[in-house]
DNA sequence: TCAAAAGTGTTCTTATTACACCCATGG
DNA sequence: CCATGGGTGTAATAAGAACACTTTTGA
């Protein structure tokens, strides 16, 4: 046992990867820090983890503390361990990657308090730590969660339109699709709700809004059911 | 500084999950622990990280120490970090699987000392910590990754028939395949290199050996190309 | 009446599935 | 000459990709 104390002398902390989506654009949630290391730098909000803490529960916590927001979507992505990444000492950090519904978003009281923003992902060139590969990381394995589960709709309020739908995919997927395809494709898995409402006071032909139905798709894939798109 | 010291007295782990693959079965690579906790228990083959270690490199430290080999195909999948996971204190772990030719295998000393035994997958009912659904995890992953990346000749010695590598797939998806679909599948991807030899010895029709062109494969992934099943 | 985005089907091409018989070898 | 696994092709079906015009609204 005191052999194995030498081993006790490390911490971790967890990484969330907050994705919004506003405006056609996929949006990361930084903040600037304000104390060293890297003090004045943008960063991912992670925070180290308490000892009495799940892993899962401290990455709902800074995120909770960030956003004022509860119950969002929430993954585990990777660990970052490299010897000399952190400047205090041995930590490790593990990486999440959250979706979250920007019009939900509030800024709490700890997000005043420092700067806290959302950052078009394809503007951000230079992160503290080594934040930069944990975001490229997180972002790789959104592109792929998204062809294969249905989370676009994370980003999104609970009544959206098709475009606006089609617009989450094309920004994350980087690339654009198309309108035909797509909507046949998203409305042939039978999991968008028409709710027989159209956008209001736009100045074109209105949109029908629709939702998506999570309890039939977990139904369905209680019997082998795969999304993909 | 001072605040951060209670954070600083974690450990953390790794743990591979090894799987081996014969006579039409996958295995996984465990130890009969010799000492308490879970004493004379199946587990795997973990060990804590060195305070001047890379994840990586633990996870490939342990797997070498194990089996003798070196550069083997080692990826990270999951950390697990459940408070009271580990009776010795806060200790979260880092899983990874591997893939390791089995005729290549050779005990080493530290592998002789203590019991170290391949498993059946299917066999596995029950083992130490929170083993059993790190094992879950990591063939789950392994499922998946057989399907869009070209790993299941990890598991193969150099040249291999068609029919070895089709039980390869079939051991790790857990269904059988079409041979002639399977074959017309493979052989199109152009990744197979015909070595023109035969099995020897067999008493029937001999199968025709293969090898996979790893560096045709790599040169085919720069260039966008998917390896898909 | 104009601008802006919504909405809608068909054809072509490609990939997937299902399926049965002859072949080469060792014993 | 028998038993064993190796090796092969085609037809039917399903999925994906490409593509252009009409509709509805507010200004």
């Amino acid at each position: 046992m005191s052999e194995e104390k030498k081993f006790f002398k490390s911490a971790f902390s967890v990484d969330p990867v907050i994705f919004g989506f506003d405006q056609g654009d996929l949006k990361v949630l930084l903040i600037k820090r304000g104390v060293q290391p890297f003090k004045d730098q943008w960063a991912l909000p992670g925070d180290l983890v308490y000892p009495n803490e799940d892993l899962d529960s401290a990455a709902g916590r800074v995120l909770g503390e960030l956003t004022g927001l509860k119950d969002v979507y929430l993954e585990q992505v990777h660990t970052f361990g490299k010897v000399g990444r952190h400047p205090l000492g041995r930590v490790i950090t593990i990486a999440y990657y959250s979706l979250i519904k920007i019009d939900n978003f509030e800024f709490t009281p700890a997000s005043l308090a420092s700067h806290v923003e959302w950052h078009d992902i394809s503007t951000i060139k230079e992160l503290a730590f080594d934040h930069m590969p944990i975001l490229k990381t997180c972002f790789d394995k959104l592109k792929w969660k998204i062809r294969s589960y249905p989370v676009g709709f994370e980003l999104l309020p609970k009544k959206f339109t098709l475009t606006e739908l089609q617009k989450v995919y094309e920004a994350i997927l980087e690339k654009e699709l198309d309108k035909r395809n797509f909507r046949k494709k998203l409305l042939s898995t039978k999991l968008l709700t028409d709710l027989n409402e159209s956008q209001k006071g736009v100045s074109h032909r209105p949109a029908k809004l629709y939702s998506f139905d999570t309890a039939k798709y977990e139904q369905l894939q209680s019997q082998g059911y795969n999304f993909e798109i």
